[in-house]
DNA sequence: ATGTCC
């Protein structure tokens, strides 16, 4: 492994920022915003940054933030538990129709997805009753809810068990992928939804109010933190684990319902042939590192401990990967989440029109209307240079091209 | 990203 494959950057009063980024733009601000969190005094070692970083709320998107005695709760942020699950299936290319408008309907109707809930028929393909798998889950995740909601009743008032195994809207999708051998593959994007959004909204208020004599000394008020030892910290980690427990289960969900509906659509029998790899990009967990009990928060970057298996998807219309960890120690064995955006979303609505997105997704069975143009390609960076970057943290096992893809 | 009353 080279040692040469980070570039440090650093500040006064914080810690060394080691950055995965060789041969990708950085954004100023996003520089910035990682010294900001850099000078936290208790950030363990230095931070470690992927190539698709950018700015975030609070902190940088495509970040890993290692702490000890304390934690950031808008770190994680309140898509808590954001990742991707993906499976391969004994299907091939050739055992699908040649439109495949079909199967995109099939899936639409299978799996909520927008501002939906589970039930109760509304439009975008609620169930009248949710599934089995939705009753199954829900019962395995309900005593951890109890015990918040006993300290927490205010988050009786969310959307809940209604929002397992929907998707959610704006980045959140669905695909069929063929990987290089022409080989069919279910990948999907997903959180925590309503429960986990009120949860991470409800620790990051309680983070400021906490703090509220101190806060103006920090670089951002969105760096508000918990101290190990206090009533809130304990209650966030054990909000934070469930809400990261939900959205795991919520993909696995989404998951089962998509291959159902696959099997409805396509005549051959087929099966899940690879173990489903499902992995947060959003989330914080106690690690050892350097000989060291560590929370290691990852905004936007996933778990690539050696041999550990990880989703990086592309934008619309591009590639995905199917990777494997180095175990990178240096990145608190860490990889990037996706290509990261070099445009914002109204910026990107602003400079490209329906036509560009349409050109630039042909090769692709899905929406194509004006609320989708934020997601065009081009809005991202070059996800080939991205990979390049990182290739010292992951190694390709399967490029993957999108054929049908469902929006929220 | 979510949910809603600025």
């Amino acid at each position: 492994m080279k040692n040469n494959d980070y570039q440090i950057m650093t500040s006064e009063n914080a810690a060394p920022v080691k950055m995965w980024t060789q041969g990708v733009p950085v954004d100023p601000g996003a520089r910035d915003q990682l010294l900001n969190t850099a000078k936290m005094p208790f950030i363990f070692r230095h931070m470690a940054v992927m190539p698709d970083v950018h700015l975030g709320k609070g902190s940088t998107i495509g970040s890993v933030i290692p702490t000890r005695g304390a934690i950031i709760p808008a770190a994680v942020g309140v898509d808590i538990g954001c990742g991707m699950i993906a499976v391969r299936t004994s299907l091939n290319a050739a055992d699908l129709p040649d439109n495949l408008y079909g199967i995109r309907s099939a899936i639409e109707q299978a799996v909520p997805h927008g501002r939906t809930v589970n039930r109760s028929g509304r439009d975008k393909g609620s169930w009248n009753r949710p599934p089995e798998a939705v009753d199954r889950h829900w019962a395995s995740l309900l005593p951890g809810f109890k015990r918040l909601t006993d300290k927490y009743p205010d988050l009786l008032k969310t959307n809940n068990y209604q929002h397992l195994g929907t998707l959610g809207t704006g980045n959140h999708f669905i695909e069929l992928c063929l990987d290089e051998q022409n080989q069919v593959w279910v990948m999907l994007h997903s959180g925590s939804r309503g429960v986990g959004n009120a949860i991470g909204n409800l620790f990051i208020t309680l983070a400021q109010e906490d703090m509220h004599q101190h806060i103006a000394n920090l670089p951002d008020r969105n760096l508000a933190y918990f101290e190990e030892g206090s009533r809130h910290f304990d209650d966030y980690i054990e909000a934070v684990s469930w809400a990261q427990e939900y959205a795991r289960r919520n993909r696995e969900v989404m998951m089962q319902h998509v291959l159902e509906a696959l099997a409805r659509e396509i005549p051959k029998p087929f099966t899940a042939v690879q173990e489903a790899v499902n992995c947060h990009h959003n989330y914080v967990q106690r690690e050892r590192h350097f000989g060291e009990s560590v929370l290691v928060t990852r905004k936007g970057a996933v778990s690539a401990q050696k041999g550990e298996m990880g989703i990086i998807p592309g934008s619309m219309g591009a590639k995905s990967y199917i990777v494997r960890g180095l175990g990178n120690e240096e990145s608190f064995c860490s990889c990037s989440h996706g290509a990261g955006r070099v445009m914002s979303r109204t910026a990107a609505k602003k400079h490209f029109t329906l036509e560009d997105q349409k050109r630039a997704t042909a090769h692709v069975e899905c929406r194509k209307d004006s609320d989708v143009i934020d997601e065009i390609p081009m809005a991202y960076k070059d996800i080939d240079a991205v990979m390049a970057a990182q290739s010292s943290l992951v190694e390709i096992v399967h490029t993957l091209r999108q054929v049908v893809c469902v929006k929220g």
